[in-house]
DNA sequence: GTGGGTGGTTAAGAGTCGGTTAAGGTAGTG
DNA sequence: CACTACCTTAACCGACTCTTAACCACCCAC
């Protein structure tokens, strides 16, 4: 799922904004002023941060200008007011990816969003751990410099596990990651597990696949931790 | 349930807080002082704390950082007047997660609160009491570094009295929070504190589930209290 | 001493969970 | 239409887990 921070004070725009993206599958984080947003960004991964120019605390070109020297290039879009527009766009060479003028059309907000998102994952997506790649943009995973082969659901599995690696992900946390709110009946899940296993797991000496019982499951070799 | 304490010299502003979170689904326990909030968030599991900056005894800051050094990584959001926003920037350096400037509205506050609850629940959780650890997100129990293996239930009732400890919980606590509404009947619970028993504490020499006769369990060090 | 309450220990049956396999159905493709 | 790939479902088995009941040990009041 794709996952946005918004650092906006004005709780009523970041609600309506957030509310409106949940319903288009977006997963939304929030902070009120600029420090929480920085702090936010810089321990989280996001796929695109919505920066509001004018900020209690530190604005949003500052941080943007921080993120950047840090070496992160999580897609920014910054939000700005009509009457601040002029002596802020020069600054948009700050490493801003795009900007958008108050009032907008949420429509439009979340195709920028989406646009963004796609943008960067033609530049290098890459989900690791340990000798498992999968490459989002090339979309293939290799275990050990080795093609493997997966089945689109399979698939949806593996990568919501390995964006959690090494960290446990529930049964519950992964259906809803794989399927959405239309879950399957029955034990679906397990067969797909088993399959995973089976491309992932079985040629090799060993298991990256771990099961924790009673929980759910979670992509970790065996000797870690 | 979601967990609040409220921190504030002001008991009016503090009663008002408390009863529109109520209304919200939100249990609030309460301190007037800063050395009382300490205690209070020390001794018990809270999904946020809310922090006036002015308070007698020990002001807000120093309970953040005292919190902080003691590896409690609950959420905290402060509140301060406009006279002291400052201070602010010192509070984030102190490790809080949010401020508010008074006078506020109930509406944001609940807001924020929701949404630092929320973070806290996608990021690194570890409950932690003397060497004994719990990691939440990898789903892994470590005492004195080495891993233990525990059942789904008896993994319940060691999270509750970690989330608790050092402090006693009664039976009935613990039962409620272990199986909710649906209690078994019979001693089950007798058989699962032996059980976390077995694993806890009989491979150490050190045992840290203390019976307390007439009323519950503790995780607590022998000698300790 | 006796009896009842409380807590610790053990074992057994019922039930659940995870792994595995196979069958049926659907969609896409040539 | 035939073929393939894929997803869901059902069924089965072994392992594990939970509950339950029974027994034991202890403390305390009577």
């Amino acid at each position: 799922m794709m996952k946005v921070l918004i650092v906006e004070d004005d709780i009523d725009l970041a609600k309506t904004v957030a509310e409106y993206l949940e319903l288009e599958g977006i997963s939304c984080d929030y902070a009120s002023n600029g420090l929480a947003g920085l702090n936010l960004a810089k321990g989280n991964y996001f796929d695109v941060i919505l920066l509001d120019i004018n900020l209690p605390g530190l604005d949003g070109l500052s941080i943007c200008q921080q993120l950047r020297e840090e070496g992160n290039d999580t897609p920014i879009l910054m939000m700005t007011a009509l009457d601040q527009l002029d002596d802020k766009i020069e600054g948009f060479q700050m490493g801003t990816d795009d900007y958008l003028v108050k009032p907008f059309e949420l429509k439009e907000l979340t195709a920028r969003i989406k646009a963004l998102a796609r943008r960067r994952s033609g530049q290098a997506q890459l989900l690791r751990y340990n000798d498992l790649e999968m490459d989002l943009n090339a979309r293939n995973v290799t275990r050990g410099g080795q093609a493997l082969k997966l089945s689109p659901t399979v698939w949806r599995v593996l990568e919501t596990l390995l964006r959690h690696a090494p960290n446990a992900v529930s049964k519950d946390a992964l259906e809803q990651a794989v399927w959405g709110d239309e879950l399957p009946g029955s034990n679906s899940l397990k067969v797909h597990i088993f399959n995973l296993r089976k491309a992932v797991d079985a040629p090799y000496s060993i298991a990256l696949l771990q099961t924790i019982p009673g929980h759910g499951f979670a992509l970790r070799s065996e000797h870690e931790n």
